[in-house]
DNA sequence: TTGTAAGCGTTATCAG
DNA sequence: CTGATAACGCTTACAA
């Protein structure tokens, strides 16, 4: 492997020199910066990254922390960090730990100098206390944090918004009866839903009622578990939003089972609006989370601290959400919907200022 | 951040010492030993990964070059390879590159110096051909490169044996007009898949028929879409083969909006053993394949050369594949299996000889 | 505009 | 067993 020596002598000027035109820094000559670039690239030469960090005290990477629990919705953060690292020159270095404090802490540690800031997505509580004295001194950026009260840069998604819009929807339909299948204990996204739920039913002058809130941990098994728990339930509920869409599609696979009809005899909404959600039967209304551009977002605001490796602005957004109603919720029936054009995922209208909108996926004829 | 200067001042020691100490070469006493780290933890020294990188040539990385397509395939097979990486302290690097061999080219550049080692997922043909001089002196391991001349270390999955099963079992079940909705033209997994498809046929003295052959690209709307041309055969087949499960769950949304039932009208068979592919109306027969498995065991073999820093054995490994039968293809009604207990994922037998087995997923009653 | 030289924080090679 | 000291490949004042 060439060094920035064997450049220097073969083009007959200073290491220096070299260095320059590879940093555009300094003016040079355009006429030695092309003979050196020529010079460089038969030699197959490229900076040694490590050199360079060295003195830089830049790595030019983000390490990304994730839970160990993965899923489309993971997969498409890190698509959008991809997405907006490469944009932006930098190197992606992924990590998963468990949620608790103890092995977020040891990642962070292995991950120390070689990463000019961090996101970590932390859906636990404590997981998210534990990054709180290293934020403090170093560019970091928590996804989903929930509303702890450290003082940390970070992002989320309109869960309690989005959740609201989803129960109010079918208490527009005339439900009244909606359980609820929870997410994870301590999951922070899987709390802000719940609370939204217990929002909008407070709002329309429905009792808050435990027994209607089901177990659930956003796998597809918990939520065919849960649909059993459900069908117990006397008077038996009329409608059920599932704190996620893979614990939807447990739950109509268990319902299907069951003989119990979705829409007719149970109303369901969903929550994320996974790729699959509109190829369910029947097709899943949900609450349209955008994951991947959740990614670009967190990699957008971390990079303006982590090139100058100060910490984070405790600088807190959310990302809105979109109610997308499609059959499962019985607002629409499969017989007036069900077209090859409905299929497409239309990206809804965002309106920034109530965070979750709504958008009518598949229904109206002629829409395609 | 103390450096090691630091350290060795404060513990009276010289920087050589606690140079042995952090790296457990040479013999250094229990006690200077012991000594050192109390110093060290007490002023949070940890060593610059970059200053030493700089002279052991070594980073305790590997790099990971995906291709933009997302999807849970992938997903998992990044979780593998993380999992492998922190039993091993060794950091993940993912980057992703549209498949073409310029942007190969360019990621693996932008990688270089920072990774030990490189595995390369890279589904299309020209891909592993742009990757193969790289691969020639450095350690680089390639995930399905199908059965190209290029001498590389390289792991796949048993692609032609899992298609034929797949096919194989529906003529087992009396079919004969067996369409096969394909994958992306140029793609190494879609062909092999298809090649078995058509081996198949082949043995069983059934024709080749190209129009059976419905385009795809693997992702849910053009299974969609191919439902819409299948419907258009004469004489309509009575059994479809998707090369993999996002394309099927297209079919089976197109099925049911017209009226075909899967699968006494139409039976199917997918690949991959998607997540949801168990929670599914019909619950989808398909070809397992174990994405997490397959990218720890890329670890596993990538490892050992990446502490060289040699370059890979041009050996070839195949991971084999399993059948699991469950209602979509015909051979179990869903009036006999629907248990919840069915709705485990069983890991199935492998048998390493026979590099596709067999296993019925949620039939025999009692199996629970 | 270009060159010289002093580090950056380690590990490795020798002596002791 | 431990300590000097020379690299590693680069950036960056400072000089020319």
């Amino acid at each position: 492997m060439a060094t920035i020596r064997d450049v220097a002598r073969e083009a007959g000027v200073s290491i220096a020199t070299v260095s320059r035109v590879f940093n555009q820094t300094a003016l040079v000559t355009d006429a030695t910066a092309q003979h050196v670039r020529t010079v460089a690239s038969r030699l197959d030469y490229w900076p040694n990254s490590a050199a360079r960090s060295l003195i830089t005290h830049r790595t030019h990477a983000i390490g990304v922390l994730l839970p160990d629990l993965y899923g489309e919705f993971f997969s498409e953060v890190i698509r959008g960090i991809d997405m907006a690292a490469r944009r932006e020159k930098y190197q992606v270095l992924v990590s998963s730990s468990r949620a608790n404090a103890e092995t977020i802490v040891a990642a962070v540690r292995a991950l120390r100098g070689r990463i000019d800031g961090l996101i970590v997505m932390a859906p636990d509580a404590d997981a998210t206390a534990a990054i709180g004295d290293f934020a403090a001194r170093f560019p970091v950026l928590l996804l989903n944090p929930g509303a702890t009260a450290i003082e940390v840069g970070a992002l989320s998604i309109a869960n309690h918004e989005g959740a609201y819009a989803a129960v109010r929807h079918l208490i527009d339909l005339g439900h009244r009866r909606i359980a609820m299948v929870m997410g994870p204990s301590g999951n922070l996204d899987a709390g802000e839903r719940n609370a939204g739920y217990r929002q909008a039913r407070a709002d329309a002058g429905i009792a808050h009622l435990p027994e209607l809130e089901l177990a659930g941990d956003f796998s597809e098994s918990s939520g065919f578990q849960a649909a059993e728990a459900l069908m117990r339930i006397r008077p038996r509920p009329t409608a059920v939003f599932a704190a996620n869409d893979y614990m939807a599609i447990g739950l109509i696979s268990a319902l299907r089972d069951a003989d119990v009809r979705v829409p007719q005899d149970l109303a369901l909404v969903g929550f994320d609006d996974i790729a699959i959600a509109q190829y369910l039967s029947p097709m899943l209304t949900t609450v349209r989370v955008d994951a991947c551009e959740l990614g670009e977002r967190a990699m957008q605001r971390l990079l303006p601290f982590a090139r100058t490796r100060r910490p984070a602005e405790p600088h807190r957004e959310t990302l809105p959400t979109t109610l997308i109603v499609r059959h499962s919720c019985g607002a629409q029936t499969p017989a007036n919907g069900a077209t090859v054009g409905s299929r497409h995922r239309p990206r809804g209208t965002r309106h920034l200022d109530d965070r979750t909108s709504a958008v009518r996926d598949g229904g109206a004829p002629g829409e395609v």
